[in-house]
DNA sequence: ACATAATACCTCGCCTGTCAAGGTATTTCA
DNA sequence: TGAAATACCTTGACAGGCGAGGTATTATGT
């Protein structure tokens, strides 16, 4: 599997939020801009894509509408919401904590000298 | 809901690996430990806890056994094994990745004086 | 002319990890 | 005496990720 496929998750909500953040766009140029931002390292799996997309927009944090592209594939839009640019910034802050948890439960433990 | 309770899925193990890489504990203690270790910010629930160990335990990552002590309520005590080293090794190594994946996946974007 | 790849969207159903809820047994302490 | 702390455990539901499969259009190579 690649690398770090398990420890994204619940970190997708926000990775879409984030792209949204710079304005509107769609799902499969979300992708791409993933894509180039992580050195080709990551993108999303297109399901969990576009499930993340129903729950954002059932959850109120994007708006869809169809673009009117007259030629190429049609594509579905997405806009942040202000509820959504809400949900961002906490989901930083949030994982600001959670990073520097985290790297504190993986980071060697000493006990020295301990008895039981 | 509490703070980053999320966020950590996925580093259970690695958790669990790091407490036991500094010596032999038992369930617990290791959420004591933890506990302890984030000021007590976080600390795993006892179902997820147990359960990650039936699952470390089943990849051979851990051994397990009963503690001698003639009072107090028994201990199942758990060490580490050569594979649960390698494993925590790599789960760090991972860690380290995903960190900056994710940080650059959450920072603010620039597009400006872009075309569509 | 025809196949393949790229663009672009979507759904179904499985799998896995988390955890609320419930349970057992012992010891300590007010 | 009875609550709280220590210490273990299981069941069942839920949510998110994603493999597999599908549709439709356009571009590109041969």
């Amino acid at each position: 599997m690649s690398i770090t496929a398990d420890l994204i998750r619940g970190h997708t909500d926000a990775i879409i939020l984030n792209q949204l953040a710079s304005g509107d766009s769609y799902g499969y140029r979300i992708n791409l801009a993933i894509r180039a931002a992580t050195e080709e390292k990551y993108a999303l799996k297109e399901a969990t894509l576009y499930t993340a997309f129903r729950r954002l927009e059932e959850a109120g944090y994007i708006r869809s509408y169809w673009g009117d592209e007259e030629s190429g594939a049609r594509r579905r839009y997405y806009s942040i919401t202000n509820a959504g640019q809400e949900a961002l910034a906490a989901a930083r802050a949030e994982w600001q904590t959670a990073d520097r948890l985290i790297g504190r439960l993986l980071e060697p433990v000493t006990r020295e000298g301990e008895t039981l």
